[in-house]
RNA sequence: GGCCGAGUGGCAGAGUGGCCAUGCAGCGGAUUGCAAAUCCGUGUACGUCGGUUCGAUUCCGGCCUCGGCCUCCA
């Protein structure tokens, strides 16, 4: 079977052919780290992993960087609000942005390069580009020159004309064309900077993620995924640079764009203030339920968030780890993934068609009778949940973390749990019924199996 | 204004020219002392108006509505 991935630049589903199947190389445009990342930040660190797990899958050897921008305008205003180094604040944030994907099962990509470590490859890679007739230095800036690039606005589908018409940005005076973008500008004493031909100074933002692919990946990349809103102008202008540094080399062979989490429709963003941080949900959610939620929709399409999306993600998850709480003791049969749930997988991240298979095999597992059945549909599941990036936890770990973020006195919930089996077995029902009573107040629903009284938290 | 995307059952969300998504919720049944869990069954659907077709939710066109990008933005 072929790998499909939709491509922005063609706009259709292309099988996927790497440029060195024994070197596949991916980038992710990663975050600015001056604040907590909210939960329509992960979706592309979630999704994007997804797909580290297929090639990784498939290839021997798969290099996914995923940059920190770790130099900014809002990064300066953090410090200088805080009155410290820029350094204290991107430190601290990019610890909380690893913690946070890390507990959404996000496993970390071979690199996590910092733009801040990459200010020399920026300038040499300006340098090139001004030797190339394809930037000017004005007034401290530097600035691409757009119209020396041809191809530029093929990315995101618009002409100059379309750009120019619809600028809403108010014309630098220094600029040769309305649509040149900076690479690197002046600062001022008491901001950040570098010491540069051009005097001291700061990177543009797009310059960071061309310089970093160029230093770790190489000229041309298989891959370049990222948010929808980041194809123009970001994207479009990392194109430009790239490829004119490289002699027209083609800069990214596929471009791979996540849709947004919207909420009542609407994008999730910080200027809307309609988000909720990953953070936050954390204490609220396992960090599972947050990313089988997230994988409920198609990567392309946008994803409605409320606390029902991850209360219907929790669910779903509570019954695949029942499923395999029945067949603890069962040892799985080592197994690949089921063929279709590779399929809709390979088939352009088609995560919400793989969950449906999964709860096939959920369903399988709980029909099966025979324990050959039941290891081999149990190694199907575990599998499947692997390249998803779910299920991998005990059943019993599970359960357990829900009970003990829960504040209910687990003791307490023991002794009653006694006390109806002796009602119970006294065929004192009234009573027993009486004790579950007491312990549905507490919080916690229980069931009488074969192998003794279990409970767990009520949703 | 330019460019792009979307409208599917109570909710989330796939997909397909003719038959089933799936999960959550609901309803009925089996099982259970009763529950819970599980299994079985079940209802509710493809914005709107036309066109193509033996047949369209699926293809084509108009309309309506919503959203995204055009500025930092996942």
């Amino acid at each position: 079977m072929s790998l499909i991935l939709y491509n922005t630049l063609t706009r259709a589903k292309e099988p996927f052919t790497p440029a060195d199947p024994a070197r596949v190389t991916m980038y992710v445009c990663g975050p600015t780290v001056y604040n907590y990342a909210h939960i329509g930040n992960a979706r592309p660190a979630v999704v994007f992993d997804v797909l580290f797990r297929l090639l990784s899958a498939r290839y021997p050897k798969v290099i996914y960087a995923r940059n920190f921008t770790d130099v900014d305008d809002k990064i300066n205003a953090a410090a200088k609000a805080q009155n410290v180094p820029i350094k204290t604040i991107t430190d601290k944030f990019k610890a909380i942005y690893q913690a946070d994907t890390g507990a959404l099962g996000v496993m970390p990509p071979t690199l996590e390069p910092c733009a801040t470590d990459h200010i020399p490859q920026m300038i040499a890679m300006i340098e090139t580009l001004l030797k190339g007739g394809y930037a000017y230095e004005a007034e401290s800036h530097v600035l691409f020159n757009v119209p020396s690039f041809p191809a530029y606005g093929r990315l995101s589908g618009r002409d100059r004309d379309d750009m120019i018409a619809g600028a809403r940005v108010e014309v630098a005076p220094y600029k040769k064309d309305p649509a040149d973008f900076v690479l690197w500008k002046p600062s001022t004493p008491d901001l950040p900077g570098w010491d540069s031909p051009w005097g001291r100074g700061r990177p543009g933002w797009h310059i960071e993620c061309s310089a970093m692919i160029e230093a770790h990946l190489g000229a041309t990349i298989d891959i370049h995924c990222g948010g929808h809103d980041l194809t123009f102008p970001h994207h479009e202008n990392e194109i430009a640079q790239g490829t004119c540094a490289h002699g027209g080399a083609t800069y990214a062979r596929v471009w791979m764009h996540n849709g947004f989490l919207t909420m009542d429709k609407e994008k999730m963003s910080k200027s809307l203030g309609n988000l909720f941080t990953i953070h936050e949900l954390l204490e609220k959610a396992p960090g599972e339920a947050l990313r089988w939620a997230i994988l409920s929709a198609h990567y392309r399409q946008p994803l409605e968030w409320s606390d029902e999306t991850i209360a219907q993600a929790k669910t779903t998850l509570d019954r695949a780890y029942r499923a395999l709480e029945q067949v603890a003791d069962i040892t799985a049969i080592p197994n690949v993934a089921p063929t279709a749930v590779i399929a809709a997988l390979e088939d352009d991240l088609n995560t919400p068609k793989a969950m449906a298979e999964v709860a096939a095999i959920v369903k399988a597992l709980n029909q099966a009778t025979a324990t050959a059945d039941k290891a081999r549909l149990k190694g199907q599941l575990v599998a499947a949940g692997n390249l998803l990036g779910v299920l991998q936890q005990q059943p019993a770990a599970w359960f357990g973390a829900a009970k003990d973020s829960s504040g209910v006195d687990a003791a307490e919930v023991e002794r009653l749990i006694a006390a109806r089996l002796a009602a119970r077995k006294a065929k004192d029902f009234k009573e027993a019924d009486r004790i579950r009573d007491m312990i549905a107040a507490l919080g916690v629903t229980i069931e009488d199996r074969a192998d003794g009284t279990k409970w767990r938290v009520t949703e």
